[in-house]
DNA sequence: TAGATTGTTAATCGATTAACAATC
DNA sequence: TAGATTGTTAATCGATTAACAATC
């Protein structure tokens, strides 16, 4: 592996691409080419060489590429042979969709449980996970050792969340909350902010009719 | 307005401000310069004056920006003066979730109704929303105006939702499913993958580890 | 005037794309 | 050899950042 400065759009493309191999493999097909990946993954043939240029050689010129081999390579590079652990805090509506998220359950994310202050809310199990106190949240990160913890608390809770996954050792921090969160450079931090997609939508449009 | 392409990243980042200023508006704060707006928004104070001169002057040399001129300035820029109608369709836990999102209400967005093709969630109501028929679809975005569409459908389905939403006159289309949909140029289109935010942070942690 | 902070320019940096040599 | 497609280079494009003149 090269050691300059991969993009992380790069990486982002990089799960498009296994996502569209998985499909492409179950269909049965063999060999594939960056066109073909492009065009299924909505990017030019340029980037898909580009991008897997960053990681080795996998393809065969003139013919093209393994597709069994090059999404097990691709899964490789995304650290998805290795099998993450998880735990969602908040269950509110967007906490309980994710837990059942196919998107996540497919790939090999363990959401080892919920977490909620909420009482009533103890005990309850969706698919198979179940809601724990809030105040056990440390103790069960460190016993199991999770990997990524979610954020889908409201805005108010989410920096106190995330200090209590910083002392529990947690790797890295997907935050839904709307707001920004302090922690340690060492620390893994991604932000999706939903409402923002929305407003580059209204933007656009609004744009448009200006004209 | 300047006419040279805006960047989308300036877009979301707008989004961003305006939210960091409806609670600094809140806090009774009349004054605030491009610094702090940044820290509070998690970018530097070059990009906030960058990002803001792209639609005009909206602060006092020596002095800094007005909170609230500022802030309602930022929301006549991303059309969020006007009242949009969106629609969702896919009543599974993530569509309901959106439906039920605070980051959406706050905003000027009214869901007008949830889509399904599964009788059983016909008439049922979430948060004042009801669930139809996914046959009236483009029935009520033509007789409601609808201007987005967001899509929370399982794959399989999401291009032939977007094909009726394009039918039906639709301005912008969201769309949570992991797939390539293919619509007009016309039609603003923005795709997210909630399984791809995972897939960077484990790219990211295991490349760590792998040093 | 001195201090502060914007608006804007120019320099830097990084990402995308086109083009082509390498090679099956 | 001719055709095809990769891997890689170099050119282009665009976004970020630093620096500073403008100005309150």
């Amino acid at each position: 592996m090269k050691s300059y400065k991969i993009p992380e759009a790069t990486i982002a493309r990089l799960s498009v691409y296994s996502r569209y191999l998985s499909k492409v493999e179950q269909q049965g097909l063999e060999l594939i080419s960056s066109g073909e990946i492009a065009e299924g993954s909505g990017v030019s043939p340029a980037h898909v060489r580009k991008d897997l240029a960053y990681f080795g050689e996998f393809g065969t010129r003139g013919v093209g590429y393994n597709v069994k081999e090059l999404h097990r390579h691709i899964l490789k590079i995304l650290g998805l042979d290795l099998k993450w652990k998880v735990v969602i805090v908040g269950v509110g509506h967007l906490g309980t969709a994710l837990a059942m998220y196919r998107g996540f359950r497919d790939r090999k994310f363990e959401i080892v449980s919920l977490f909620d202050v909420d009482e009533s809310k103890f005990g309850k199990v969706y698919e198979g996970i179940e809601v724990k106190p809030f105040n056990d949240l440390e103790k069960i990160i460190k016993e199991e050792n999770v990997d990524i913890g979610i954020i889908t608390t409201p805005t108010s809770s989410a920096q106190s969340v995330a200090d209590i996954f910083v002392n529990s050792g947690i790797k890295a921090i997907l935050n839904f909350a709307p707001c920004v969160l302090n922690v340690p450079y060492n620390i893994e931090l991604r932000n999706v902010d939903l409402a923002v997609n929305l407003e580059v939508l209204t933007f656009n449009i609004a744009s448009k009719q200006k004209k």
